[in-house]
DNA sequence: TAGTGGTCTAGACCACCGG
DNA sequence: CGGTGGTCTAGACCACTAA
């Protein structure tokens, strides 16, 4: 881990650690250069990796100051850098998944568009439903170019899809972006997720994106409600 | 404005008229530090600038890419960058604002904790139901401390209060931590929105942030579903 | 192995805040 | 006005990718 990250992390275990408090300025710059031995630009990438963990606010002329935020946000905040801002109520659950649809096909006008594909190229379309300890909790339909992601099997439906895309294809997955409504549930979400006409969903659409620019998914997630928070961290530019 | 926005507003440019096309390479860095006459430093906060907003990848050792975005998605880019993340169907309309509930009180413990404040002070309670050209689409549950927002009147809640802050109080708003749910609407909102029992909900709990650190707000959005799409943008560290 | 972006330095000047 | 963080330089070395 290269100094910068170091400091931060220090930073943080102080913030957490209640070694400064809410509120509190931190120390200036030029003396946490002396303090950790390094130049200004890498305290500087220190303390902003900080700020943008949501801990810390830095202000010209003032100088850098704790947010008063409390212990519940704090620990989710550490969840909300990972790549997923979702909390589910599944932490420590075995997930399983059962395959309802697994064709391969043209994509889509609207899809095809979304994932700047070619019309006449041919997508996996795949609808899971996924369940934590047996419960029900989302059904997810996803595209994925064929050519892109190649040897797709139902053991692998079955596992995880990003796994064998890191794992197997040794792809690296680099972002997504997402769209978040409210809607009601279809037949087949009633059926799978075991709800009713009007119990309220949380939508997830999403394409993900390689590290070489190409989107390599298109899905849409339909969530039970009561199973799923999607929490997100935004700072003023 | 200076330097690496300038370049990075160029770049942007550049992108979203096709000058650079996608999955297509920029120039290296080093040549762009010949081409805007800048250090490399400078050009890499320019690049940065560009993958956060969603638009090119960089891979050591490999290069600077163009991501395959669709075009609406890469205008809606630009309005993720702004503070909210939100695309209400409300552009280009009058909002309006009817109080249902204005008082002071004392916090509940849970909201208490959340700005983290102490329980013995005071708050504003707000009930707020927000219109769009006439057509209801939010009702807001606002908590704001009274010491750090005062001189709160019925004027101000008609119109905004985010403006009275930043133009009358002069405070400034650094960030906001947000929670997103589905939900059923209760009978205040099945009243004000003209939804039924089973109508869903998009729900938005937010925690502000003043640029000191202090936590100003908590306020609990219930939204249409119709009405609002909640947009975000993650990268992999 | 050649070429890319990532990190880091030591120092300079500037914009902004607060007393 | 003194002190803060913001920007920028010119250069060095490193880690990684791709051929």
């Amino acid at each position: 881990m290269v100094k910068y990250q170091e400091i931060a992390k220090d930073l943080r275990h102080r913030i957490l650690n209640k070694l400064y408090l809410p509120g509190e300025q931190l120390p200036q710059e030029k003396e946490m250069c002396r303090t950790y031995n390094v130049s200004r630009i890498t305290i500087k990438k220190a303390v902003d990796e900080v700020v943008n963990a949501g801990l810390v606010i830095k202000r010209r002329g003032a100088g850098t100051f704790v947010k008063a935020v409390n212990d519940d946000a704090v620990k989710e905040l550490s969840m909300v850098q990972q790549f997923t801002g979702f909390t589910e109520s599944n932490t420590g659950k075995s997930i399983s998944s059962e395959i309802i649809r697994f064709e391969i096909v043209h994509p889509s006008a609207e899809v095809a568009d979304k994932l700047q594909i070619d019309k006449d190229g041919f997508v996996y379309d795949i609808i899971r439903a996924r369940y934590a300890d047996k419960e029900p909790f989302v059904v997810e339909y996803t595209q994925m170019p064929l050519d892109i992601i190649p040897g797709l099997k139902r053991d692998v439906l079955l596992d995880s899809i990003y796994h064998y895309i890191q794992s197997g294809l040794k792809l690296k997955i680099q972002s997504a972006h997402r769209a978040i409504r409210a809607m009601w549930p279809n037949e087949v979400e009633q059926n799978y997720l075991k709800v009713d006409t009007s119990f309220p969903m949380l939508e997830v659409e999403q394409v993900a994106y390689l590290d070489d620019g190409r989107a390599f998914e298109h899905s849409i997630s339909r969530h039970r409600s009561d199973k799923i928070i999607f929490k997100t961290l935004s700072i003023r530019a």
